[in-house]
DNA sequence: ATAGCCTTGAGG
DNA sequence: CCTCAAGGCTAT
């Protein structure tokens, strides 16, 4: 008996997940040469069934091929071999001639190892060689997961020594590309730490994307913290959108990315000195010190307390990419302030109440390491609930563009009061052993599902139709929806427990959530681009062009949302773990089980929050305001949803799943 | 509003 | 003491 006809659930994703149910060990299967389902070129009468065998031939596809090069840092000592080959294969790796010996020299005289991997592989220990190789592999798919394909080939992985571990061994690896190039490199900085567990760089400007144990120098344990230079990220991104930025901005940030002088805190730690002669990430102008949480000049350090001091609101007259420089930075402070932000410059440096003098105690306050007690250090000494002290420092001023959640206020207070029930809500909180920074393993487990979720095949924009007229981006839209809905699909049913969920209640939990997955998809692939919704790496629209099209209301919602999730700092694992808690909702109407979702929300609940407060001991809020924005989602996608079930052609021959979806969904609502 | 210089003050 | 990252002041 099943639930879809009391509920109006597509028939479609019913069939596709019954079938895949029956299909025990997938993973083992052989693979079913994978063919991308073209829904448009069907007719009605057969669009469900092709539908659903296209479908599952992508479902049964081997994901262990996929996600091969994300093992869990348990399996990393076996499959560390593995994977070497399979990087080593997946890309030549290059050590671009210039890094290296500047590098070298640096480790040299700081008495460093320096471990290289070339074509050739001469390197200097093969167990060090495979270690960088996973390192590179695990880095290489981060990136390729997050950055605009058309990067994708060129990226740079730097690792630094910490200088409170001198027996640390340092790696430079460029994949391709080199130093020439006009444009910034995006960068993944690889720490590679000694056994004693000591202190990491952690720079605003990075985002931590992995921590890692392996097997280090003579047989010891060693630790390894892989870490995404966000602002050189974002920075290259930005600049693959428009394609004339490149001249000073671009060379400024390939200095930065490059050179010894803004090259990192790990660089700085050792010579502090290096660290002021480099430009400013936002300008080019000449560094006047650790600003905020970033290297910065005078000006943009001015511009960003104002901005924040003063909740100022920009915007930008032109696309939201304008080009910061040296002369023009009075031009668009929209465009400043949101390179402020994507160098990593942090809220939360400035003081609410402007107290002048003494140290600051945010995350990432000094270049240096970590000049502060750890995060556990700090848990533990934190004040109980509602003690003044912590209401003083629950929540950031709010300053982005059009977004002013807390004013004050009564609003503004019982939504302080709400963070900080969220906050502190944690019955018998524990905190990890030993350093604070652990990654929970659940977080991993999805994290290493995203692979599933690539846009690496997106659909190809009809070349016959005019690129620009409203039909042409409809269509692709909904192509691209389609594809990505079936993507959505495999990626619950080989989540971590989700399995273990029934059929029918899958279903349910699949089509109460698919559209706010969407959204929330949207949002995160739009994070570098202010003021601009990136729909895909090709199609990005702004919010003229969408109020021109009808949708502005729901495009603006959704550049909000983005906007937020910048102010937040959400990072790559917080944004995974709210995705499946879109999914993982026990009060959906008509679910079997829905002790055991709650069960499932409440392990993925901890693991989120366990997470964000180790790694954003300097946010304590930041947990309760990521899952407020969930609701604002949804409203969002309720929104979308009408618009696109009244744009959708009364007999829609095309995109059987989304139809379905859309449709199934009107159907329970009349 | 900007940006260069000044003052402050906790932590080393 | 000194350092240095915060906020403040003020000519432009």
């Amino acid at each position: 008996m099943s639930l879809s006809g009391d509920l109006g659930i597509s028939p479609v994703l019913l069939q596709a997940i019954s079938s895949l149910t029956s299909s025990e060990g997938r993973q083992d299967k052989v693979p079913v040469k994978q063919e991308r389902p073209s829904p448009r070129k069907m007719d009605n009468h057969q669009t469900s069934s092709k539908v659903v065998s296209h479908l599952l031939q992508g479902m049964n596809e081997p994901v262990s091929g996929l996600l091969a090069q994300s093992s869990s840092p348990s399996d990393l000592g076996q499959e560390s071999d593995r994977l070497a080959a399979q990087a080593q294969k997946q890309e030549e790796v290059l050590l671009n001639a210039a890094i290296q010996e500047r590098l070298a020299s640096h480790l040299v005289m700081n008495q460093n190892r320096v471990i290289t991997t070339t074509p050739a592989g001469n390197s200097v220990s093969a167990a060090d060689v495979s270690m960088v190789n996973v390192l590179t592999a695990l880095a290489s798919q981060h990136m390729k997961a997050n950055i605009k394909q058309e990067d994708s080939d060129a990226f740079t992985t730097i690792a630094h020594p910490t200088t409170a571990t001198p027996t640390g061994a340092s790696v430079v690896v460029r994949s391709s590309g080199d130093l020439q190039d006009d444009r910034p490199q995006p960068q993944i900085i690889i720490y590679y730490n000694n056994e004693s567990g000591g202190s990491v760089p952690s720079p605003g400007n990075d985002v931590i994307v992995g921590e890692l144990e392996g097997d280090g120098v003579q047989g010891s344990i060693q630790n390894y913290r892989v870490v995404m230079h966000h602002g050189d990220v974002a920075s290259a991104r930005v600049t693959a959108v428009s394609e004339q930025t490149v001249t000073e901005a671009a060379a400024a940030a390939v200095a930065a990315t490059a050179s010894p002088g803004t090259f990192v805190s790990g660089e700085s730690n050792c010579a502090p000195d290096a660290a002021m002669t480099g430009n400013c990430p936002i300008c080019g102008d000449k560094l006047s010190g650790y600003h905020y949480g970033v290297f910065t000049c005078e000006s943009c350090k001015g511009f960003f307390k104002r901005t924040v001091q003063n909740k100022k609101s920009f915007q930008c007259h032109k696309t939201g990419e304008c080009d910061i420089n040296i002369y023009n930075r009075k031009k668009c402070p929209a465009c400043r302030f949101s390179k402020c932000l994507n160098a990593g410059m942090r809220l939360e440096a400035i003081r609410q109440d402007r107290t002048r003098g003494g140290r600051s105690s945010y995350d990432g306050c000094s270049p240096h390491g970590k000049p502060r007690p750890s995060p556990l250090q700090r848990k533990v000494k934190r004040p109980s609930v509602g003690t003044s002290d912590e209401d003083s420092k629950v929540v950031a001023a709010p300053v982005l563009p059009g977004v002013d959640l807390f004013t004050a206020g009564e609003e503004g207070r019982s939504h302080r009061q709400l963070v900080a029930i969220l906050n502190h809500s944690r019955p018998g909180q524990q905190a990890p052993d030993g350093e604070g920074q652990r990654v929970p393993e659940l977080l991993t487990d999805i994290m290493n599902l995203e692979a599933l979720l690539a846009d690496d095949d997106i659909p190809q924009e009809g070349a016959a139709e005019d690129p620009n007229s409203e039909q042409a981006f409809y269509n692709y839209l909904m192509q691209l929806t389609e594809l990505r809905l079936y993507k959505l699909v495999r990626w619950a049913r080989n989540l971590p427990q989700f399995g273990a969920i029934s059929t029918d209640d899958q279903i349910i939990l699949l089509q109460n959530c698919w559209s706010d997955l969407l959204a929330l998809g949207v949002c995160w692939r739009s994070i570098s681009t202010p003021n601009v919704l990136s729909i895909s790496t090709t199609r990005s629209i702004s919010l003229q062009q969408a109020e021109a099209l009808g949708f502005g209301d729901v495009v603006g919602r959704l550049l909000n949302m983005t906007q937020n999730l910048r102010r937040l700092h959400v990072d790559q694992y917080e944004y995974v773990a709210l995705k499946v808690l879109l999914l993982i909702t026990p009060d959906v109407k008509g679910l079997k089980e829905p002790s055991k979702i709650h069960e499932y929300q409440e392990k993925l609940s901890e693991a989120l929050m366990e997470y964000t407060s180790t790694h954003y001991a300097q946010m304590p809020s930041k947990f309760g305001e990521m899952l407020l924005r969930l609701p604002e989602l949804a409203r969002i996608s309720f929104i979308a949803k009408e618009i696109l079930l009244v744009a959708l052609p009364p007999t829609s021959p095309s995109c059987g799943l989304l139809v379905e979806l859309l449709k199934g969904e009107n159907a329970v609502k009349d």
